[in-house]
DNA sequence: CATGAATGAGAGTTCATTCAT
DNA sequence: GATGAATGAACTCTCATTCAT
């Protein structure tokens, strides 16, 4: 059973992710959080000392329930393209909802001090779809490619889509091209009605 | 001939790029920009009243003097390999000083307000890699491929690597890898030796 | 016997002492308390309900205990010259020892408010060292001399000393110095050793 | 000619010493002295950026200005009895307006910090008062004393007083007292009319 | 035009104090 | 009684912005 404080800190977090991933870092003050979160100055303080311990508690926690590693679902067996499918279904998803991602956040955070976390998260991605792509090139499944090269193209594209897509309206199409150029890069199969 | 006006005018706006640049929209004050300027509050203010409007005259600015924009070459007949090889080269180059980028400065302008700059941006983006790569096609020089999926990818892989590399070391093969799968989507030839 | 309560307040009585020595009086902070006795805040607001108040019960305290009083002493017959070398080496050591006296907390918390305890302090001071000097007349022990005077510099010299010693470091002859003084002023043989 | 600027600092520091000499050093916040000085918080920032800065700004002031330092009258030849009667009568007005003494403070001040002011004030309060007995002593008007000593007596009596006066209500003869006794030491002579 | 002292709004932070558990 | 989360007032400090010189 999580203790008061415990819930209340969960609720802050809550809250606050909110707030930084439709107005970024730097603009966020500890009293626009206080008023998110219904709480005092003093209040909030007891949990949080700063905007930058808040956001890594926030990190933290993202970083521990991340979503999508592959890892389980390759050691299953399942086909490589099944995985792929539905991780760019979801990388469909995020892109869809980029009022929701904390990108900007991240970058404004990072910007002005600590960049381990980034750096973590940055290998991480790289880690699994590097994990998959060879995987699914054993299985035979994909074609031969450049592993790191598309790995590239595959987390520098995602990630500069959801940082324009809070700027500029984005349509369906743009979104689903980065999915579909991915999958023809890496399944044989003529078409990919994704588009 | 220029007014002692416009060139002090145009001093602050140089010595505000850098700021800007390093730092972001939200972080740079006022202040900072007289002490970088050299200039006193009052200067300042007799030339521009706020960050934003002085963010605006330097994207302004950066719109006038449009690097490549291909247009003039394609009338010239020069060849779209060419174009092209000239374009990948000024992108890696650009991605590999992030740190002169106004990428983060301009999500952090555009994420509290106006946005019709941004959309601009894009907009002349697009459009100028959509005549390369039709003119490339009818030239016989480019393969048939999806026109908007290729530009998508290129805008925005470029786009993520210049925000990425302000925070997490890049390493020269990752920027490269850009250049290099985009020419390898548009060319006939079996190699490109960017890499 | 004292109860559960009662021995509590004795406890932060004593935990808060060392503080107020320490610091003063206006720096110290019901939090500061509450760390020291090792309590929550609602457990010592329970006791006491300032810093002012828990002040006044530590003065009470000492009030209570007033360690030389001379007057026992005077009315066993005891030399006069007796009991003065042992105040002396009473005042000796506290000199030696400021850093555990309420001096400076006595100055900022009689500052802001309430003297009364403080005059009552200075009024037994003078008394007790008028009855000891005029004892010590009438036994012909001590010269004859300006009672009056020769108590202000006893109490004065003693209390600028206990101050300044907190802020500068003072050398023993210093501080044997006042003691060898006094003792000059009253006792007619030609020599003190205590130096 | 001084600028606005000094002059406004010269006010600010004759506003704040009312203050300080009333009220000591912790309990003043910049607010207070905002108000004295009749300034805005940025205002009053701008010239001091805390009250420590601050105070030691007026300690700097009064160091300058030594008011009493002997050295100039030994120096003319002026006679011993002269330079002291003129020092102890000033002592004496100094001791009947405590409070405008900056004692308080000054023990607050060095209690949270920085001693290094304190201890210079007190070495040259020791050096002059040394040098007047030596010089008094060579002349023959003084008798032959324990310098040491009587200095000890003198500083610390003297703080003392200036310490407890602002607590207690002082009369006359007490602080009158303190010169009669510095003078009976030094000064061969039956009487001392002072008192 | 430029200067820089001054204003005042507002963010960050700390605590005395209260109160449900 | 004790606990400690929460409140809210007050303080420190920073800047955008103004204005007399």
């Amino acid at each position: 059973m999580s203790s008061k404080k415990e819930k209340t800190r969960e609720f802050i977090l809550d809250a606050s992710y909110a707030l930084f991933a439709k107005q970024g870092f730097n603009r966020i003050t500890m009293k626009d959080i206080c008023e998110a979160a219904n709480l005092s100055r003093g209040g909030l303080y007891s949990h949080f000392s700063s905007t930058r311990e808040l956001f890594e508690a926030i990190l933290e926690k993202i970083n521990q329930k991340e979503e999508m590693n592959f890892y389980e679902e390759m050691e299953q067996g399942i086909s490589a393209t099944q995985i792929l499918d539905k991780a760019l279904a979801l990388m469909e998803d995020e892109m869809n909802h980029a009022e929701d991602s904390l990108s900007l956040a991240m970058y404004e955070y990072a910007g002005s001090g600590e960049t381990v976390l980034m750096e973590h998260f940055n290998k991480m991605g790289e880690a699994k779809w590097t994990a998959l792509i060879q995987y699914g090139m054993e299985r035979g499944e994909f074609q031969r490619v450049n592993v790191a090269e598309i790995v590239t193209i595959i987390l520098y594209a995602y990630q500069g889509v959801r940082m324009w897509s809070r700027i500029v309206p984005m349509t369906q199409e743009t979104i689903q091209s980065i999915a579909s150029h991915i999958r023809k890069q890496l399944i044989k199969e003529k078409k990919y009605n994704g588009i």
